[in-house]
DNA sequence: GCGGACTGCTTACCT
DNA sequence: ACAGGTAAGCAGTCCGCG
């Protein structure tokens, strides 16, 4: 990554020059004496308030020196608020003698709710704190006016809007300016960019080139280390309180990018002397006191512009830092600063997986929930399968060689979390935040709404439009006008169409690409155009709504977000599988297209969201009405075209062998008649539905089975189960035409037959029959109900075993009166068998009854043992 | 006092 | 703290029933 193409050096005053010595030839060459690179490009990566400097700061990582570049901004930056203007007399002089008050200016900007300029006061202050800092509104600068807007956002994400500063994007220095730096972009994928978006307005073009240009800029390597620490603890299995840090920090294990490994170890008096030598690669460095080695540890920190930790906001920084204030280390000499919910490091940034990976959208989305729970452990092994040292001890009891061992696996997993394919999360990280506008720091701890959120924010101020505060929004726009399906949603969503049951072959599947994000594009939805106060536009309504959409103004979350979807569908994703580009290339384009799925499939559900700041549940209610009429119109016209739809769901319909030309025609009439792109997705060899809607099982035709929605695949389903489930899934993986479906019935009641059997004998292994319930609220929120799981995590308890909140509850089904125990306190005797056979057969019958299999009657193979063990129980 | 019909709660999934 | 729609199992309740 670190040989890049040319740069284009954006100086307002000179001509474009291209940047030389960006390439890493001979570091003597291109060191200063002071350890700065000549000429240094750097990436911006962070962005604070400097409370002493009273002034945004930046921090710039120089990929060649990897070092960290702090600027501070000399453009005479301040925060403000905006409010009415004029100010009434009384309400001027109350904020004038606010202590942080610096001065008033009057503005003009577009207001986009009521599409006309106005005029504002804008209140200049010293600080952000006085604007809405203090912990009761009478005593901000934002509480002594009727009205304020903009008062909430935090500074320097202020600072980057007003200064249009582009996070995660080169930069160079030059008279201690701040100058951009241009990536020149190869013509011919500008040209070829250009037809793909040729029928498209100028306005909506701008759109996508300047995303382009960010997107398609080179991207550094990361120099960075990763932190773990472990802590003694007196009472085995408690994990020390990081914010008393009363115990002493025995261990830390620091793995880098330049494939150092470093264990430091506090030596015990209860411990033996270390004994051989320290495992190969490894340096193993052993103090004394413990102050030494905190000392050490923030040296090290100190060197690297990141830092990597797997819940280092909670726990290993937060315990460092408090430790060492325990140790009496004075405040300047450590390198930590942190705040209610973060840590965060002086020098470097701190990136804290645990956050990055929990965060729902990247769970879902970027990794496909290949992670099952957010432990690093799980993570580790589902990403790089390679996870924790299992502990044969408690922490505290390890000899120096196991907790060696131990927590540098720590460090080493958590370090490569950032490293594999290709620095993928690195990459992601870079993308997301280039895309949000938001430091990288903060792309990893807010969730998708604030990086829509902030994308939203940045181009209002771009454009000098308003940013609406929402209770104007909500009392504008008012509430929903369609009813929803389930009791308790706010509006319709989008519709299901009931499946025809049986096997089907030769089906394809119909999809709309990125259905609600067209949609938000080709309708213009945005807050300010849906309901717009033009009486003209009141008769472009949307279907099945009472809402109409403005003709005159194109809307802003529609030119955001449908330039980023085209970018997506067009360039990005067919750009990340095309192998006549390079590695490298592909694997970046991937990294983007993945970051604008993600971005993207938020789109629509933000607006329907009271939490994020421009909801508006008009604009979401109306993505999801002309969902489904799009949907519903596709089938109509596929029924007029003689083609047979089979299911449909959201975006997709299901058909049954049709010709080309018949797809052809569908598909060229959504283009012309709904402006939308609707393209084969899959081809199945077959799909097998049952009644239920979102469930079946598609066959490829390379024998590639999906599963959808079954039971036999869910996360709690018995491993048993699932194995047998997934036996019966692969003999239908195997059917090549209707003829064969007699055979595979055949062998499908052999394999349930014998798992039935294995079952029955008790050989299953206890594990292999748990079932595996996630508990998301402490036990003693479950008020209602309890459930099972909870039951089970209450018998935990009782046995003195904590059960947290987020934690995976393996149960077995027994036959005393919760009817449940937990994995850890049952034995497979106590398994109960008739429970165990009717969840089994629950769970297959959703496939056996399509092909015509009673489960019952595989089970009457063996009548008289069936009613012998029946008569047992 | 017990069982079936029903509703509501909870989880996991689909798009 | 993106959304709504669907399935499934169990908990709890109501009602009928000499």
């Amino acid at each position: 990554m670190k040989s890049l193409e040319s740069f284009i050096f954006l100086d307002e005053t000179k001509d474009k020059e291209t940047l030389e010595g960006f390439e890493r030839k001979d570091e003597t060459d291109t060191f200063s004496k002071k350890g700065k690179t000549q000429n240094a490009v750097y990436y911006l990566i962070s962005a604070e308030y400097d409370g002493q400097r009273r002034a945004a700061r930046l921090k710039l990582y120089d990929p060649i020196s990897d070092k960290i570049e702090v600027w501070y901004d000399n453009t005479d930056h301040h925060p403000y608020c905006l409010a009415p203007w004029p100010l009434s007399d009384s309400d001027r002089k109350n904020v004038e003698k606010h202590s942080g008050f610096k001065n008033f200016e009057k503005v003009t900007k577009y207001d986009p709710l009521f599409d006309r300029e106005v005029d504002l006061t804008k209140i200049v202050a010293k600080d952000p704190r006085s604007i809405g800092g203090s912990s009761s509104e009478n005593e901000n600068i934002r509480g002594k006016v009727p009205k304020s807007w903009e008062a909430r956002i935090k500074y320097y994400n202020c600072y980057i809007y007003d200064r249009q500063i582009q996070m995660g994007m080169p930069y160079k220095l030059l008279n201690d300016h701040l100058i951009p730096v241009k990536y020149q972009s190869l013509e011919e994928d500008r040209q070829r960019l250009k037809a793909l978006v040729k029928k498209e307005d100028p306005e909506y073009k701008e759109y996508i080139f300047k995303w382009f240009q960010l997107l398609e800029s080179p991207i550094p390597g990361f120099r960075r280390v990763a932190l773990d620490i472990e802590v003694y603890s007196p009472v085995s299995n408690r994990v020390p309180d990081p914010n008393e840090a009363e115990e002493k920090v025995i261990a830390a294990s620091l793995v880098n990018s330049d494939g150092q490994k470093k264990v430091l170890i506090l030596k015990r008096e209860e411990l033996d002397e270390e004994q051989g030598p320290a495992p190969a690669g490894l340096d193993v460095v052993f103090y004394d006191q413990e102050e030494k080695m905190i000392r050490e540890i923030f040296k090290i920190l100190s060197e690297f512009p990141i830092v990597v930790t797997y819940n280092g906001d909670e726990f290993d920084l937060r315990y460092l830092y408090n430790r060492a204030k325990n140790l009496k280390i004075p405040q300047d000499q450590i390198p930590i600063h942190i705040t209610h919910r973060y840590s965060s490091l002086n020098y470097g940034i701190h990136i804290d997986l645990y956050r990055f990976f929990f965060n729902r959208s990247i769970w879902i989305y970027a990794f496909s929930k290949k992670y099952t729970n957010n432990t690093l452990d799980n993570v580790a092994q589902s990403l790089i399968g390679k996870g924790k040292i299992e502990l044969t001890a408690p922490i505290s009891e390890l000899d120096y060689s196991e907790l060696i061992k131990y927590t540098i696996r720590d460090a080493e997993i958590t370090f490569q979390l950032t490293s594999f394919d290709d620095e993928l999360v690195m990459k992601l990280i870079l993308a997301l935040s280039r895309i949000s506008k938001l430091p990288l720091e903060d792309v990893t701890r807010q969730g998708v709404s604030r990086w829509i959120q902030n994308l939203m924010f940045a181009e209002h101020r771009r454009l000098n439009w308003l940013i609406p505060r929402s209770e104007d929004l909500s009392e504008l726009k008012g509430t929903s006008s369609t009813e929803s399906v389930i009791d308790g949603k706010k509006y319709r969503g989008a519709i299901v169409v009931d499946p025809k049951p049986g096997t089907h072959f030769n089906i394809s599947v119909l999809d709309f690409a990125s259905l609600y994000p067209s949609i938000i594009k080709q309708w213009n939805l945005s807050y300010e155009t849906v309901r717009c106060p033009h009486d003209e536009c009141k008769k472009q309504t949307i279907p099945g709504t009472s809402h109409w959409v403005c003709k005159r103004n194109k809307g802003i979350s529609s030119l955001l977000i449908g330039s980023l979807r085209d970018l997506r569908v067009k360039w990005y994703k067919p750009r990340s599988k095309n192998t006549n580009l390079s590695s490298s290339k592909r694997s970046w384009y991937n990294v983007i297209q993945q970051s604008l799925k993600v971005i993207l499939n938020a789109s629509y559900g933000v607006f329907g969201s009271s939490v994020f700041s421009l909801y508006c549940l008009p604009v979401a209610e109306s993505t999801a009405a002309v969902g489904r009429y799009a949907i519903t119109k596709t089938i109509d016209k596929a029924n007029s075209l003689g083609i047979e739809v089979l299911y449909g769901d959201t975006d997709s319909i299901f058909i049954k062998s049709s010709t080309k030309q018949q797809i052809n025609e569908l598909s060229k009439w959504s283009a012309n008649s709904l402006g939308m792109e609707l393209e084969v997705d899959k081809v199945y060899r077959y799909v097998m539905f049952s009644l239920r809607k979102k469930n079946y099982l598609g066959v490829y035709s390379d024998g590639r089975v999906d599963v959808k929605g079954l039971t036999g695949k869910k996360r709690h389903t018995p491993p048993f189960l699932k194995k047998t489930f997934q036996e019966v899934v692969d003999t239908l993986g195997e059917v090549m035409s209707q003829d064969e479906v007699e055979s595979a019935k055949r062998k499908i009641k052999n394999i349930v037959y014998s798992s039935y059997i294995k079952l029955k004998k008790r050989e299953y292994l206890l594990e292999e029959l748990a079932f595996k319930i996630m508990m998301n609220k402490p036990i003693e929120h479950y008020r209602k109900t309890t459930p099972q799981h909870v039951k089970a995590a209450m018998q935990l308890k009782e046995a003195g075993n904590e059960v947290k909140s987020g934690e995976l509850i393996s149960f077995i089904k027994v036959n005393n009166s919760d009817g449940v125990k937990p994995l850890q306190l049952a034995s497979v005797e106590e398994a109960d068998l008739k429970k165990y056979v009717s969840y089994m057969k629950a769970t297959l019958e959703q496939i056996l009854n399509v092909i015509g299999i009673e489960f019952d009657e595989i089970l009457g193979l063996t009548k008289l043992e069936t009613f012998l063990w029946n008569d047992e129980q």
